[in-house]
DNA sequence: AGCGATCATGAAACCGGTTACTGTTTATGA
DNA sequence: TCATAAACAGTAACCGGTTTCATGATCGCT
């Protein structure tokens, strides 16, 4: 069954496709009465037109991608809710690209990167907003952030919590630098100094951030960094448990507190702790970093880092319409603030 | 800066731009020597062709839209994730649509439902996946119903875990009924007798189904059932916790054991039942549905019923690749086996 | 040498809209 | 009353690909 066109509704009508595309667009006067008529027989056949076909011509599609790793992660679908909150005022849509970081090797997740650049660019979206994967890595290949830039150059892109060397993009981030930072004075306040920091990449910019945050605060307290306290490994809950476990099986002294490079990594390190027997925050203080949904519903409550991962979307969406829209004044770069949520895993270490 | 064109290629090779096309699509043979100089200039040009021109006459595009209610809620992103895996490799891309069901009236979602069907048959997607929304209703009206109906006409549509009067609809589901009861069963097996459901909604078919299984359970092992400890009003957390509260509020018996309608209500149930001096799963067992990734990493880790979201993504993503493909063989109902998640918040009753 | 099959390619139609240009009416103003 | 502008509508080009059909060249074979 073939869809109807405007050709068969103009046919029916006896007008030309032109006074068709004029009523459907509101685009020139046409009398009431042939309105009407059009309007008519677009109901009787229930017509919609081609978007492609007009795509084609107009050389917008109000489609916007969005390019990231795991979509597993609460993190994601947060800021996710942020971009279409604001977006679909706009009147855009979304073509969801998961790299699927989880469970695969790295090359993979790069390579389809680089793929679904492509397909994005050959669907003509109007823009692209990456968040994660190759913009996360602290020191990106000179061919990796080419491919980004060459995509930069035909259309709007808008980085969301990470950079490519060779710049000039459009970011947005919240600056997770004083965040971590923010996250170890209140430790220090509450009368830490033994503490440890675990997950996240050495190769990963906002692991590199998040650590800087790290050593700046203890550095500035006078307190004597351990580097064997400071472990990578992952952004998952199961990284959290490992970490954990390798930092407690070790002789010697143990830290009274450790800030976990997201929530996932310390949901984990709770469990290992709660599992272990440590109390917390009795015996040990666990923070963790994004403020994903369920950290104020966990038991014990989350003490995190809010991204405010709702706000960096709504604010990519919004400097991606400005963009698309030829708004020039739209500046670079746009750092939100995050916020610290003190809750109960922390408190004054136990004394000894 | 012009994009450039297949006809800027063939021009430059001197060739029309049918042989271009061909090398493109290896859709006939072409001369060693000039498939070469073509390829060369593709790559020096960077040629992307356009997909909106290709889509408009193959009239295929390669999309998929996706229609759900809320991305925030773990569950969505669980299913994505199956269907992204599935279809990759099928060269599907998605146009994801999320009708915000949080925060706002119910009219406006279903209004926004209709807005993104048309939208997306707009842009002529090869087919169209719906979790939740209208097809959750126990009673969706005819009208809205025959909205998809007739998006159904013209191009595949896939309900995960739902239906619509009327039907004749592509379905994968995983037997919710069976599922309560599996759940029911085992609190039963265990001891309890004061047993509660709580969260949902009336109107929902996932609820209703729910529901049954849990008072066939009940009626099953002969114990009366009370209509006054079972009570729904939604599926967050901060639902689990309020009515948490309205149910020991009471006076009289309490119960000792609560199904909970998903794993965010079990999340506030245990929320509040721990608040309340109550012990997990001492004092009381709590369940919860769905199986969200979280449930396993919490304190104390969920008895949850896997719905297993990922093989229902994978599942739908493949029967849709069949309806596109005009595999006229495939089923128009799949429904897969849930699986019942023992961990740690069940236990016998305490004698009282 | 002659003939059909195969190879390689080009011309042009087509997909389904939008819009610049043009022309015919009708309304407006001096 | 006549010049001029505004309203209304049609013709055809255009967007950037794919594909059918036609044509000439090449090849194998008798």
């Amino acid at each position: 069954m073939k869809p109807v066109t405007v050709y068969d509704i103009a046919r029916e009508a006896n007008v030309s496709v032109a006074t068709v595309s004029r009523v459907l667009n509101n685009t020139a006067p046409v009398k009431a009465s042939t309105r009407e008529k059009i309007m008519g027989l677009i109901n009787k056949h229930q017509f919609q037109p081609n978007a492609l076909a007009r795509s084609l011509i107009k050389k917008e599609t109000g489609m916007i991608g969005i390019i990231l790793p795991d979509i597993t992660n609460p993190f994601f679908p947060e800021v996710l809710a942020g971009l279409e909150q604001e977006a679909r005022n706009n009147g855009y849509t979304f073509f969801l690209c998961d790299t699927g970081s989880h469970n695969q090797d790295s090359k993979a997740q790069y390579s389809r990167e680089s793929q679904y650049l492509r397909i994005l660019a050959e669907k003509q979206v109007d823009g692209i907003i990456m968040i994660g994967g190759r913009i996360d890595l602290a020191k990106c290949s000179r061919e990796m952030a080419k491919e980004v830039q060459e995509v930069n150059n035909r259309l709007p892109v808008v980085l969301i919590n990470g950079n490519l060397p060779g710049g000039k993009f459009h970011r947005v981030m919240t600056d997770q630098t004083i965040g971590a930072m923010q996250v170890t004075d209140h430790l220090i306040e509450l009368g830490h100094t033994d503490i440890a920091f675990i997950g996240g990449y050495n190769q990963m910019s906002n692991t590199v951030q998040r650590l800087s945050g790290f050593r700046s605060a203890m550095e500035q307290a006078g307190i004597a960094m351990r580097e064997d306290w400071i472990i990578t490994g992952g952004f998952k809950v199961h990284t959290g448990k490992a970490l954990m476990s390798e930092l407690f099986s070790r002789d010697g002294r143990k830290p009274t507190a450790v800030v976990c490079a997201n929530d996932l990594v310390a949901i984990g390190a709770i469990k290992y702790a709660v599992t272990a027997g440590l109390s917390i925050p009795g015996d040990i203080s666990i923070t963790g970093f994004d403020d994903i949904p369920l950290a104020e519903s966990m038991i014990p409550e989350l003490t995190t880092l809010s991204l405010r991962c709702l706000e960096l979307g709504r604010t990519a969406a919004s400097i991606m319409h400005q963009l698309i829209t030829r708004n020039n004044q739209v500046s670079e770069l746009t750092t939100l603030q995050p916020k610290l949520m003190i809750r109960e895993t922390t408190a004054p270490p136990a004394n000894r």
